[in-house]
DNA sequence: TGTACATCAGTGAACGCGCGTTCACTGATGTAC
DNA sequence: TGTACATCAGTGAACGCGCGTTCACTGATGTAC
């Protein structure tokens, strides 16, 4: 049965937030379009009067968990880059949680090396992502001259994500533990 | 036809090496066994006489790719740790050559994520890997007491892998090579 | 404002395809006598 | 050392399955009069 317009615009806004969740949780190859359905409360037939394609979703979803689509201003690219303290962001980042709880969290971490090989749009959109959190780390490192502050974010960002991501390979607790304490008191020291 | 015991064992390493390049290029999950086989110069059916899965070829592809199986000896966990100078290592792994070449690279940055969900078998196979770099980086960072060049060598093979992952994310080819070229400053100065 | 009709969001069955895996078969290798 | 036979590495067809995608259908929504 057809749907009101605004219904329809608050589904598709579903399927890309529940998109975003799901590729982060098991991986973009590894979720099909009938699992993102489904845990948007849907069956998978309707998918094409949203979308043209896998990979359309794919690009918004990552656009949506980046903070760089349109309505992005109510969500940052990351979300522990809603603390306005370096400290607090790098805590949250590098925390047990983070590690943890891929689905809520970031996508450059989550989907990294998938990432890697998506194509055009949805590395658009990533790089959006990536500028957001090295603009964000730049300011907090901005006490010195605006180039240095600028490339201690790069190596902050390559820093976090890199952490992030052994920290959920490693299979011995303490080496993941360490591995973000170490990155956490680094970060926060340089 | 049956081949000797001699050819089948170099068969078997063959698929080996030729999936861990395969899984580098491509990402585990998007590389089906017919790739793999195809690629080795055999048709797929061969494929269980060796393996008992595609598990168990993802494990021992990735062990093979980080130094961490059996004959390692010949292979370090990352082709740019045959250096023996900390700026040379550097230099090698957060190089165009390195991002652009993922099939012959570093695996925990090639598969990252996907390592992050793979089994226990290849996450131990990976932790070993992990385990290796950040050996050698410890010992370049050892002129200071052990714990911190050992948490230097954390934080060093954290920006490394991710610096490489974001360097090959980015849309934008000067932030590419600034992700790369401010991480190798930073390591050799830490 | 009320009615008739076109639209189209969502359903559920179906499509071809490639996946991981299995299997009957082959013929050279390795072994027992 | 020579012969007869079991082994098994590699081939190629086939299996069920889930994927992305398509489509006929439904019925409430939205629109034209």
């Amino acid at each position: 049965m057809k749907r009101s317009k605004i219904e329809a615009a608050e589904t598709r806004r579903r399927i890309v937030k529940t998109a975003a969740a799901e590729f982060r949780r098991k991986g973009i190859n590894a979720t099909g379009l009938n699992d993102v359905m489904a845990a948007a409360g849907l069956t998978h037939g309707g998918f094409y009067r949203h979308f043209a394609s896998k990979d359309q979703l794919v690009a918004e979803a990552c656009a949506a968990a980046l903070g760089s689509d349109a309505d992005a201003s109510e969500v940052p690219a990351c979300p522990a880059l809603s603390k306005d303290d370096l400290e607090a962001i790098l805590a949250e980042y590098l925390s047990a949680d983070h590690r943890d709880n891929p689905s809520e969290g970031c996508a450059l971490a989550g989907l990294g090396s998938e990432l890697a090989r998506s194509d055009e749009e949805t590395r658009a959109a990533a790089t959006d992502g990536v500028a957001k959190l090295v603009d964000v780390f730049a300011h907090h490192y901005g006490r010195t001259n605006p180039e240095t502050a600028r490339a201690r974010a790069l190596v902050a960002v390559s820093a976090m994500i890199g952490a992030i991501t052994l920290s959920r390979i490693v299979t011995d607790p303490k080496l993941s533990t360490a591995i973000l304490r170490c990155a956490r008191k680094h970060l926060a020291a340089m």
